[in-house]
DNA sequence: AGGAGTTTGTGAACGGGAGAACAAAACGAG
DNA sequence: CTCGTTTTGTTCTCCCGTTCACAAACTCCT
């Protein structure tokens, strides 16, 4: 029998981790509509997971429900956001300010969930002149200024695949350890960088795929 | 021993499901650069996966390989390319043309992988006298004669969350039978109707999770 | 105070996916 | 034709994640 370590530093599954933030925003719901105590049951029609499954996510936590009554739902929502980090405000640099990256630049709704859009990066010269959301467009030199200044650890690559290694090379070089990759491309990084893609085609392909059946075999089931 | 079912309709594993896309796009890689045969060891450098995984990947889709050869690239990408569904293209219609919907209708990824965006639909009147990448910013009350005229089973969200499940509603009962989904919201379909999620925020808040970890505990693992 | 009714937290069974390891198959050299 | 080399396809084992089921814990009512 181990002795477990004392507080944090609790294993939590990768699965789990990836739930957290779902169960946070209906967290953020269930406190606008005015709902201050809710079951797990509740909570989980809320996040379109099952009741144990959720449950045992919690559990890893720490016991913060109370038998026979349910989940204090401020109290729930400020755990949650502590275990994930985002009770204060993440700095980010969006490298790539083209269709997609206007599109992340003017989104309203990084703010809110724990990040702060600090710098837009752009190879191309002409992007320069633009203001995006209020902030300059800067050229892809200034990087490392930038992520020493605002003191960066999370880089948002929107370039065209091509460019996307060696961006990603870049902002490793200059401290970066979390990229999130909107280019269609394997990214190579050293251990301890973390790296998570958004692949849009790639989903569109997935719901081909059942769809593909769906008109086969009359019968298949859904998608998960 | 129960006999397999002739050909097709074999029961490939979810998490292949998802991969297969990614194989594609290496291959296209491959044969773009004058590869015309490659080995699994190759290809899994080119995807980012362990080659043992792509070899049983592949395996359920038949034995498209050489021993003591490899693979042929082109009929390799074909043979997936048809698994999957692509080598036609899937008619698609996205709603809520805002900062997100026009990078989307922007994206020329989209016709090189196996679709083609139909019809742009806003609610808001403002945006019908728009054109965005040569299509048309149409009504969403025009959406049950576009789906009937072009044969739509694909549809992507991109209005704001409260809008989502009322969107996706109206999308289910037109016959739309598989959903990308990039409001923040669950939604809630019938059986039968695949439905898949892309929520930017999760995706970062993961990051911020292992983020934390990393500046509290040195020498945390890095992110798949 | 005690019992009935709820709901959490978790032990245990189960299923699916990841990776190692190897036999079977193809090819080329001699 | 035979042997050695290469690389696939598959089997086997292990691990992670999901789900069930239930004891423990709490509230409320009498
Ligand atoms: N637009 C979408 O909806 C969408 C959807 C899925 C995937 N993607 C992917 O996202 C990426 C961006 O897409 P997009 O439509 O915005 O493309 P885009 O061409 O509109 O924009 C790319 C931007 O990156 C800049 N850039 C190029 N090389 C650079 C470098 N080395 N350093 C810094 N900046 C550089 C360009 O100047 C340009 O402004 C692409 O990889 C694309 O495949 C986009
Ligand atoms: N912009 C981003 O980078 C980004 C990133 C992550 C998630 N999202 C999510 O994507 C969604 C769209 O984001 P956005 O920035 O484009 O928002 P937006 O407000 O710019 O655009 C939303 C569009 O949807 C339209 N709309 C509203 N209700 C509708 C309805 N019932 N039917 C049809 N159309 C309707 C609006 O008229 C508007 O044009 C939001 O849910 C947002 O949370 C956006």
């Amino acid at each position: 029998m181990t002795a477990r370590t004392p507080d944090s530093a609790r294993d939590i599954p990768e699965a789990t981790v990836a739930r957290l933030p779902v169960y946070l925003r209906a967290l953020i719901s269930l406190a606008e509509e005015g709902t201050t105590t809710c079951s797990s049951e509740e909570l989980a029609a809320f996040a379109g997971v099952n009741s144990a499954k959720l449950r045992k996510d919690l559990s890893y936590l720490g016991s913060y429900g109370t038998r026979g009554v349910g989940y204090d739902v401020e109290y729930l929502r400020y755990q949650i956001a502590r275990e994930i980090g985002v009770t204060q405000d993440w700095p980010v640099v969006i490298v790539g300010i083209g269709n997609l990256g206007h599109a992340l630049a003017n989104y309203s709704g990084f703010r809110s969930r724990g990040f702060r859009v600090v710098a837009l990066l752009d190879a191309d010269p002409d992007r320069h002149e633009e203001v995006v959301a209020g902030l300059d467009v800067r050229s892809f030199e200034d990087l490392e200024s930038i992520v020493a200044e605002h003191d960066v650890s999370i880089g948002v690559i929107a370039t065209p695949a091509v460019a996307a290694q060696s961006v990603a090379d870049r902002m490793v070089a200059t401290g970066i350890t979390s990229i999130l990759n909107f280019a269609p491309a394997v990214l190579s990084v050293p251990d301890g960088v973390g790296v998570r893609k958004v692949d849009l085609s790639i989903e569109l392909q997935i719901l081909a795929y059942h769809e593909q059946r769906k008109s086969i075999a009359p019968g298949a089931g859904a998608v998960s």
